[in-house]
Parts: structure tokens; C-alpha cells; sequence
DNA sequence: TATGAATGAGGTTTCATTCAT
DNA sequence: GATGAATGAAACCTCATTCAT
């Protein structure tokens, strides 16, 4: 945050923009002209203030990533003696949060989505800086879970089963949008959904420590 | 299919070459000069042949999707006594294949996966005659393992649940081609990969089943 | 010219602007919309025909080099019996030519006066196809009259001193257009020019022969 | 030179980068952004200080052409009774050293490259105060040598014989930096280049003279 | 004097689509 | 059926210049 000073209203303004449409259209068909537009900006403000649409691009999921973070913390509220269990539904339900929010809490979620079907150049940062470090305090819960004689792949599987599951759900997004199934509504309810999932990978884990 | 007869050997050599690029590339960043060039034939065939991109697109999708469920049916091999978790299996693995598969019997799962993230226009009727079908059948097969007291909702669930893990391996191939993950080596190995997940999913179920 | 087969007119057009306009103004300050609005097409039509403006740059200089050894041979009406000294009053001549016209013969000569104070990417090559190749002629004229215990340096030197005072005319077209410097009028006079250029020449190379 | 003050430092900076970044890239290709990056100075100052990017132009060149002439006057070290020979060699000399020089004292003839090839809306007011005062000077060394029976063009041609050969050498600074033409090596020593221009030039104007 | 922000015009390129043959 | 040429809209980027402070 130190060096992106709020300085400038308008650079903030197109960073806020910038999170906001390549966070519902992705980076390709978001423009330049419609992130300028809905800030009230010049266009050519988006290079004199960031050098290129890739380098906003940058910035943007940077900016998005911590806000997630602030607002969903993995470990939000956990004691130093909360159990396994507790840790991992904690982490689904932060998780379910950071993907579902529609507010800004959630456009880094969106932005993920569409890296992972079709990755821009950033994406090895991305992985390094945002997704790595998740994939890591998730491995921890779930060998917490898993104890210590089973193999390393198998967290890792594990970890995969978790993400995977809590991510399909944001996969699901435009799906719901488009074709209003109302047998997913229930979907809408991250309580019911976290413990659903909770006590689904539960079992699985269970089974996978055999 | 009686009307792609191919009596026009050109529209057909266009109509693979479609559903190649579209599988690489998605919808957007997929061209029509690109297409022609491998089809070797002149742009405006396109239009000639199937009236647009779109409408190209259209005709892609189905063809891969057909080419998909012919090459891995989700029962392969089923017989009428097969038990529940022999069917579970099987989808399992069937669905592996299909997403993993490097030809054209993968081309489809590449395109959802996109269209997952970014859905075109198309998107309605790919998930009335593709998504749904598939759905209902592993529904039929998780009711069978949940019995017959278990809430709709939740054999719904549990079906997310089965896919999402599948699909979520689809979703990181250009992670895994980007970053070079050493760690998700046995994702190679669909077998292992089929057996942990069978196994997950088994325990998954157990548990919801209470 | 077989592979520039001018069966369309309009890449045609667009070829003969080019030369004109980039001889005018150069490969930076010529504009893709000039170029085609002369050629009355669109400006698509370029990166169409030709790829880029760099590419078309580099049909443009080609094709202007053609012209001009077509109008102008260095070697114009020699025999093989011809001097040394007719050999090079010919070139001198031939080359003011080249300079000097303002139709498409003299296109590659401005061109060429660009290359060298600003070259493009397309230096090297100019060089090694036109430039090279004319250097290596008048070398071999020149070696005929400093005789063959000359070292080739001075050859070199000699041939640089010849195309300089040419080359210098042209460099000074701008100037005269610009100043409109009487006592230079007799520099359209390619006659009076030539005859003055080959004594001047004549007697610097007797005194580097000693 | 009164109004170059140095009250301002900032502005000095300015023109000073100016300078070397005209020389380098020439008007058009150098930026203000450029020139302010180097001068560590604010975009906007470019205009506060000379009102466009064209007066700070005018302003470079005259500054710098004033460096070329206090670091190689033409008439360097000659005294009275010096012969027509000696102020020949004399000029060759200061006019290659200007040339060549990598340092400030060569940045106007780096200018003049690019103004010969390109000229810039200033070419008239260089032409009359740098261009002309250089040549009248050349031609009275020059007259001296052919006598006064030659007609005064003859006397503005050998003028032109020896600038261009000269100046030829800064025109293909680029081409030998880009093509690495080792056979011109030689022209790196100014003293043989100088030398073998001397000899050359004498041995024209010889012949002119008949 | 100096600054950071903002502007607008203009440039190249890409691409789906259409036209005439 | 098939072709090569042509079109126009839209995208990103650059840059000299100006504004408000």
C-alpha cells in the first residue's frame, strides 16, 4: 500500500476500475477504453500512470489479492488449540467467502478463474506470489489431518480435492448466470455449502488415511 | 448429424480444424485464418459453410462433444449387475479420459473449460445437451450409493463434488504447462489418479450418507 | 517481379506509394494512412498485402532498387574495350542519375539517404543486396586505374571518395529545396556536374597512385 | 548567448541532454520524455523554459555548434605565412575531428547528419548561421590554391568535393555500426584518413586547375 | 520555478465479415 | 463450392502539450 499511494484519485480510481473488469471480463476483453471509461479517465492516464495494460494488469490482481486476504483470512479467528477439523472448516469457509463475495473481497477469486482456463503472462507471478502460499497453508491443515506417515503426495491430492471442489463453485458462476438452474440455489448459502463440503472432504480424508 | 453429410470434404477438413484451435485456444483467441490455414482452405469458407465464427462454434462444440462420449462412454463396460461403486469408478475414469485426452477425444473438455470461465453465447445449449445429460447420469449413480433417503439436494452436491475434483486437473493443465509443478507428477498416472479419487470420493459420500 | 505478380493492381498501388512516400519522408515519418489514402485503398489492405509497414518497407526499397538498375546501368554503353577513365566518367554519371531523378528511378537513392543517417531494421540487408554489390563494381573500376601494386585500402578509400561527392549531391537536395541556394544551380546541370566530378576524381586518384 | 544564462540549472540540464539525445536519435525520434529522464527534470519544464519541443531545437544546435567550433576552430594553430597546403590540411583536420568526436564537441555534426537527411523546420536558420560561414571560409583556403582565373563555381564545387568526402565518413557512422564493415577500419586513425583526404583533395583541385 | 496529472490527436495492427467473380 | 481482395470497427500505445497548484 506504501507504494501505491492514494495519492492520486484517479490512479486509484483506475486501479478500483481495473480490479473491477478484468475481474468480470478478464484480461483480454476487458479494454482499456472501458476501464477509463467507468473511472471518468483518459485513456492514455492507463499508460502515463501504469506503462501498459499488461503492467495494470499487474497491479490490479495484486491489489485484489490483498484484499481478499484482509477480508477473508484463512485462519480467521483459529486459536493456537483449535483442532484439525476446525482449522480445515475454517479454511473452506474463508475460501467459499473469498470466492463468492461479489463485492471487491471477490474479484481476485473471478480473476483466478479465468487464469486458470486461459493464462496471460502473469500467471507464473500470480501462482508464485498467491496461490502457492494457499496451497501451502492447506497442505499444513491437512497433514494435521492426514498424520505424519502418510506420503507427501497425498496431502497434496488431498489439498487438490479440497480447492477444487470450493473452486468449481466460482467455475459455476457464469453458469448459474446464464442458465438460472435453480436446483443450485442452495449454493447461495455458504453455510450450508462449508458444511456440506466439510464434512464431505472429511470423510474423504478418512478414507484416503485409510 | 444427417446434415453435416460430408459430401463437402472442405467443410469437414474446416469443421476439425475448428474443433482443434477451439480446444487450444477458446472461442476468442481462436481465428478464423488460423482455422482456415490448418483447413487450408480460403477465410471466407467460414462464412460460406457455417454463416459465422459463431455459428462455426456451434457446430465444433457438438462435434467434439460427440466424438467425446464415443470414445469414453461413462457406463464403458458396465454390466447390469455392476455394483454402485463399480459404477463410480468407471465415470471416474471414463471422465478422466476425457478430459486428459491430448486428441479429439479431449477437445470438448478443453472447450468447457473455457467456457466455464468465460462463457460464450453458446453456453445455454451446451449445458441443455451436454452438462445436463452427463449430470443426471452421475446423479443416478450417486443415488444408488446414498439411498433412497438422502435429500436430493445433497446426491446434487455430491455430484458437484465427484466432477469437481475431475475437472479441477483439466483446469490446471496450463497451470501445470506454465509453472511446471514437479510435485502434480503422478497427475500423469490416470490410473493412480483414478484409484485416489475413487477412493476420496467414496469416503466423501460415506460421510454425507451419515 | 514473378513473385510480386502484379495480377492485383491494387497491392500494385499500394507498392508504388509506398516507394514515393517513403522515398518522400522516410520509413518513420511516412504514415500507413498516407501511403493508402495515395493508393486509394484501406488502410487494412497493407498488413493484408504486405504483413506490416516494416514488410512493406522492405517490398518498397526492393522494388525502387530495381527501378533504378534498370534506368540506370553503371556500365551503360561500355564496351569491353572501354578505359578506365570512360569506365568511370559512366559510373559517375550513371550514378548522378540515380540520384538525381525525381521519378522511381531516383525513389531508392533518397531512400538510401535516410538508411544512412537513420538507419532501419532493414539496414543490413539493404546492404548486403544493393549497397555491397555497387561498392564492389566501382572497386573493380578503380583498381583498374591506381594498377595492382595499390594497396586495397586505398582502393577502398578511393572508392568512398568517389560515391561521397555524389552521394553529397543528394545529400544536399533538401538543402537547396529548403534554401534555394543559387550558386548551386549548376548542380542540375548532371553534365557540367559529371565532367567536373571525373576530373576532380581523376586527378585525386593520380595522387594517391604517387 | 547572453540570454543562455545559467542562472537556471535545471534548464541547463536540459539543454545539455537535449544535445546529446538530438545528436543521438535525431528530432523526431528523440522524446521530451527522454531528454527530461536524463536531466532528471519534469516533463512540463521542456516547455517552461523554450516553449516546444522545436525551440529547445534551436537552442541545442546553436549550443551545440558553438562547442564544435571553441573545441576544433578551422584554423587551429595556423599563422599568417601558413601555405594554401597547410590551411587545407589544417580544415580537414579540425573538420574530421569534429566529425568524429564521440563527445560534445561532435554532437552538431551528428545533428547535421540527420538535418541533411531530414531537415526540421530550424534547417533554414542553421544553414545561414553555421553552414554558410564554414563554407565561405573553406573556399577562401581553396581559392587560394586554384588561383584567381578560376571561376568562382569551380571554387564552390571544390568546396563541396571536400566536405562531402568528409562528411561522409559521419554518414556511415550508423551503416558501420550496424554492418560491422571491417574493411573500413582504417577510418577509425584520423590521421591516415586525414592524410589520405589531404593527398586526394590536393591531387583534385590539381586537376581542376589543369 | 517546478511538479504531477491530464489531454487529444495520431499511429499500427488485428480480425470478422463481405463482395465480386 | 471456392477464391482473393477489400472493408471498417476497434484495440493498444505514443507523445507533445497544457493545466492547476
Amino acid at each position: 500500500m506504501t507504494e501505491d499511494n492514494n495519492s492520486c484519485q484517479t490512479r486509484h480510481r483506475l486501479l478500483e476500475s481495473a480490479c473491477r473488469i478484468f475481474a468480470e471480463k478478464g484480461f483480454h476483453k476487458a479494454t482499456i477504453v472501458e476501464i477509463c471509461g467507468e473511472a471518468e479517465a483518459n485513456v492514455a492516464l492507463v499508460n502515463y500512470h501504469f506503462g501498459s495494460k499488461r503492467k495494470l494488469y499487474d497491479k490490479a490482481w495484486r491489489h485484489a489479492f490483498t484484499q481478499a486476504q484482509a477480508c477473508f483470512p484463512l485462519d480467521s479467528g483459529l486459536t493456537e488449540k483449535a483442532t484439525g477439523e476446525e482449522r480445515l472448516r475454517v479454511f473452506i469457509f474463508s475460501f467459499l467467502n473469498r470466492l463468492l463475495d461479489k463485492g471487491s473481497a471477490g474479484y481476485f477469486a473471478r480473476m483466478m478463474n479465468r487464469e486458470m482456463a486461459e493464462p496471460t503472462p502473469s500467471f507464473p507471478a500470480i501462482h508464485e506470489e498467491a496461490l502457492v502460499p494457499t496451497r501451502r497453508y492447506l497442505c499444513g491443515v491437512l497433514r494435521g489431518l492426514l498424520g505424519a506417515e502418510v506420503a507427501e503426495e497425498e496431502v497434496f491430492c488431498c489439498c487438490y480435492s479440497v480447492i477444487s471442489q470450493c473452486v468449481f463453485l466460482l467455475h459455476h458462476l457464469p453458469m448459474r448466470e446464464k442458465v438460472l438452474c435453480k436446483e443450485s440455489e442452495m449454493y447461495e448459502k455458504i453455510d450450508t455449502l462449508g458444511e456440506y463440503l466439510t464434512r464431505f472432504c472429511l470423510g474423504g480424508i478418512q478414507a484416503v488415511r485409510k
